[in-house]
RNA sequence: GGAGAAUUGGGGGAGUGGUUUAACCCACAGAUUUGCUAAAUCUGCGCACCUCAAAAAGGUGCCACUGGUUCGAAUCCAGUAUUCUCCGCCA
């Protein structure tokens, strides 16, 4: 949520971010600087009805105390008169605060100055690649007909058991799936991300807080009797883990590794860009998380794309990192870095990590701060990114990795995999 | 699932309708003094919003949460959440 004070100071910085990610709604702006004046006026008037009351109440209990109940009960007749008045306005100030923060939290963050121009996808910005594209000559096939010649996942059973988009790994593909998310673990705890363990089900001030709620409910999962909401990725719970906490600087930043499930409702969509591993509604993925002074932040987003690129590259995957242009962006990103994977088997890039910079967008949901030296509180950035999400990393290993013998394991997984070639 | 009890600031903890402006202790920060792996004294010590160009100052709200009763609520009432104890059920 972009803070309030910015629409009353600098309304350009708005209306020039807004139009690079691409949001219509110039005149959304001029509503919510029109609802926080009427909010501020009727706030001051409550506040000084509300001293009035609190004064005479004092006065009240002094004149009862000196035996003055005359006087007392004069009193109280005055004061009942301004009653129905602090009521009304305090209802109107309800009303002008739900359409404020209904109006604000429509608005996208704000985009980094680096973020390319661009609507769509193709205007993206390939910051740099590497890895080789293996030559497979004639002998390619897509992952999905590898993993069933090597009965490594069986996408018919998981249409039995629940539906499409929730493939079952079986016997070697639910160890290669397992090794995945240890030597992924191992990595980030090795680089000073503590281990989380969340709850795969939150509620609703949980999923507020990261910014699913409320305009992505449709992509969420959500229970029927408790409502809460399957994770969409462990972003979710993690973040929230400091909801409502101020943070001492000495201990910025924040850093925070979770493996979880993800569940995704995806809007309906057909064909090659679905098949197999390339789109599932569950699937499992390795997410880090930190909360960075702002001073500092995007020296901590740099070394975050370091940390992923040095991750595929142990994998042996070519890869390339693109910048996203402004109308490709998610709505609460300020700059994010997509990593693609070259698919060798389908002959196309595949995405399998996203990290951004939130900037104060969802610290200022979520109430996350820190103390500056002055004292002051602000809040803090926050930032993340996946490291790494599994199906598209195992179609990845599949194709680019398959021979004639079989697919081979790449070296710094096979310490968890346990053997250096599935056949 | 049933019955009962509880929830107060960073921690402990007092407070059962009106000088409580949430006591007191600890922790923490600053100053002073004595001096040297520290101690004593004093002062300060939460969050949010509003008035104000800002600072200073002031106002309002916050005692798990949401409402209600009252001139006045941490205190009374209702609902919700969480924790604990006991019973039931259960991998």
């Amino acid at each position: 949520m972009l803070p309030i004070q910015l629409f009353r100071q600098n309304k350009e910085l708005i209306l020039n971010g807004i139009a690079k990610k691409n949001f219509k709604g110039a005149e959304l702006v001029d509503k919510v600087i029109a609802l926080d004046e009427e909010r501020r006026r009727l706030q001051a008037e409550n506040d000084a009805l509300a001293a009035t009351a609190n004064l005479a109440a004092k006065n009240i209990g002094k004149l009862l105390s000196e035996g003055k109940k005359q006087e007392a009960e004069l009193l109280k007749t005055e004061v009942a008169a301004n009653k129905d008045k602090a009521k009304d306005i305090a209802l109107l100030i309800n009303e002008a605060e739900a359409e404020l923060h209904a109006t604000v939290v429509k608005f996208p963050n704000l985009p980094h100055s680096s973020v390319p121009f661009g609507k769509t996808p193709e205007e993206n910005e390939v910051v740099r690649s590497g890895g080789v594209k293996p030559d497979l000559s004639a002998q390619k096939q897509p992952h999905w007909e590898l993993t069933e010649k090597y009965g490594l996942i069986d996408f018919e059973l998981g249409n039995k058991l629940t539906g499409s988009g929730f493939p079952v790994y079986v016997g070697q593909g639910a160890k290669l799936q397992r090794a995945l998310i240890n030597f992924f673990l191992t990595y980030n705890i090795d680089a000073g991300y503590k281990e989380y363990y969340p709850p795969y089900m939150v509620n609703e001030a949980t999923a507020y807080g990261t910014g699913q709620l409320p305009d992505k409910e449709a992509q969420m999962y959500q229970t029927k009797e408790e409502g809460f909401y399957l994770i969409p990725t462990a972003e979710v719970p993690v973040t929230n883990v400091y909801r409502d906490t101020i943070v001492a600087d000495n201990n910025l930043p924040v850093k925070m590794t979770a493996y979880t499930p993800c569940f995704r409702r995806e809007a309906g969509s057909y064909g090659k860009d679905v098949r197999g591993l390339n789109r599932v509604h569950q699937f499992d993925k390795v997410e880090i998380v930190q909360l960075a002074h702002p001073d500092n932040s995007y020296d901590i987003l740099e070394n975050m794309v370091l940390h992923v690129e040095k991750l595929i590259q142990l994998l042996g995957l070519p890869y390339r990192i693109l910048r996203l242009c402004g109308g490709d962006m998610s709505f609460a990103s300020a700059l994010t870095y997509d990593f693609e994977i070259y698919s060798a088997g389908q002959d196309r890039w595949l995405e399998v990590s996203s990290v951004s910079n939130f900037e104060t967008f969802q610290s200022n949901r979520m109430k996350i701060r820190y103390k500056d030296e002055n004292g002051k509180t602000q809040l803090v950035h926050t930032l993340n990114g996946s490291s790494l999400a599994l199906p598209r990393i195992m179609a990845g290993i599949i194709e680019n990795y398959q021979t004639p013998e079989g697919i081979r394991i790449p070296g710094a997984l096979q310490p968890y995999f346990g053997k250096d070639i599935i056949n």
